[in-house]
DNA sequence: ATAACAATGTTGGCAACGCCTACATCGGGG
DNA sequence: CCCCGATGTAGGCGTTGCCAACATTGTTAT
């Protein structure tokens, strides 16, 4: 029986994990693979076994996060009605929610400092994402709620206020009560710019 | 006379010139102080007397891309008929232009990385920004433009869309056409969002 | 004039970091 | 049973941000 067997076990996950956590309550500057290491137990190379750079961890992290908020959407979308109205709302509320519980995570998703082509899986990762509201306004268009109009197209306005509103939401430090008010606001707003 | 001075003359300019464009163009993981020294020509610990440390340089090159944004908008607004419909216009291209040319400057100035309480200015420095905006949204129901409401909560939506649509403009690496239509299709949005 | 002074730049050094190469240890498939 | 790929360790290289002590300059007061 050993104290600590040579072989860690799963390093990949238990590293993924730490340098989430390091992410959220830390924030992006202050993580370093050999402090993660540290924390992990194991020799300051170690990592390097499973993300031969930094990038590359943080790559994999990024991946990780929009795995998380595609299926949360989805779940959620699947327990919401038909109604354009309503699948707008539980859009904007369930990425909004999202991006308040995973600000840093989301601002690495985002960060254009992945490597030039990155890696396909996180080029297609946010492709997921888009296709949710996508398929919404074409829904939307299917039952006269969205007006008439190429999808991809339609879409940059609603992306851009989703984005955008995360961000102030996140940087402003809105209260719940400010959360709920603006999903309300935001949920008009679109809903009257995409009206027929 | 001296091939190389002691006293540099302007040190702290030419840092922060440097530190821009190496931030433009070789991103912000590699801007560094010592490299910007030996650029500057200048030792490695000479940058400390300007900016006692790494963040204060970036806070300072945030708060200077915050009054290039700010004095840019506020002149371009200047030459801009009155109706709402036009300035919103005006407001967007000027933003989305300042963006485009500048994405990783503005990445920084709104990245959540500055001091907690960070300095006094460049907590003011944005709320110009704002101000700019709200005082477009004022106008516009003056007008009767823009439907009733407090300004303040109003103008939630625009700056999301706003900041979402450079986010997305810059990360889809948009052309110079789908600019064009991006903020035409933006203008119609709000125009929408926002009618009485 | 000149002495004191603050501002500015230099030198040297520290600890931490990312990353690399070579070696050690484990566990499973021939 | 043994070998081999996967996983972790050891050690080291070059760079970084930061700090303390010292040097040089321009100004300001006496």
């Amino acid at each position: 029986m050993k104290a600590r067997p040579y072989h860690h076990g799963d390093l990949r996950a238990t590293l993924l994990a730490l340098a989430e956590a390091t992410l959220r309550d830390r924030g992006p500057g202050e993580l370093s693979l050999r402090e993660l290491a540290r924390e992990a137990g194991v020799s300051p190379a170690a990592p390097s076994r499973h993300f031969r750079t930094k990038q590359a961890l943080l790559d994999a992290l990024a991946l990780e996060g929009f795995d998380r908020v595609t299926t949360a959407m989805t779940k959620l979308l699947a327990e919401t009605g038909d109604s354009f109205a309503e699948r707008i709302g539980a859009l904007t509320r369930a990425y909004l929610t999202f991006a308040i519980a995973n600000a840093a995570l989301l601002d690495l998703m985002f960060s254009r400092k992945h490597d030039p082509e990155a890696s396909a899986e996180l080029v297609a990762a946010p492709r997921r994402l888009l296709t949710l509201a996508t398929d919404i306004l074409a829904d939307g268009q299917r039952q006269g709620a969205v007006r008439a109009g190429e999808i991809e197209r339609l879409a940059v306005p609603l992306f851009a206020a989703l984005q955008g509103l995360t961000g102030l939401a996140v940087s402003a430090g809105f209260t719940a009560e400010q959360i709920d008010e603006s999903i309300a606001d935001m949920v008009v707003f679109v809903l009257r710019g995409y009206a027929p």
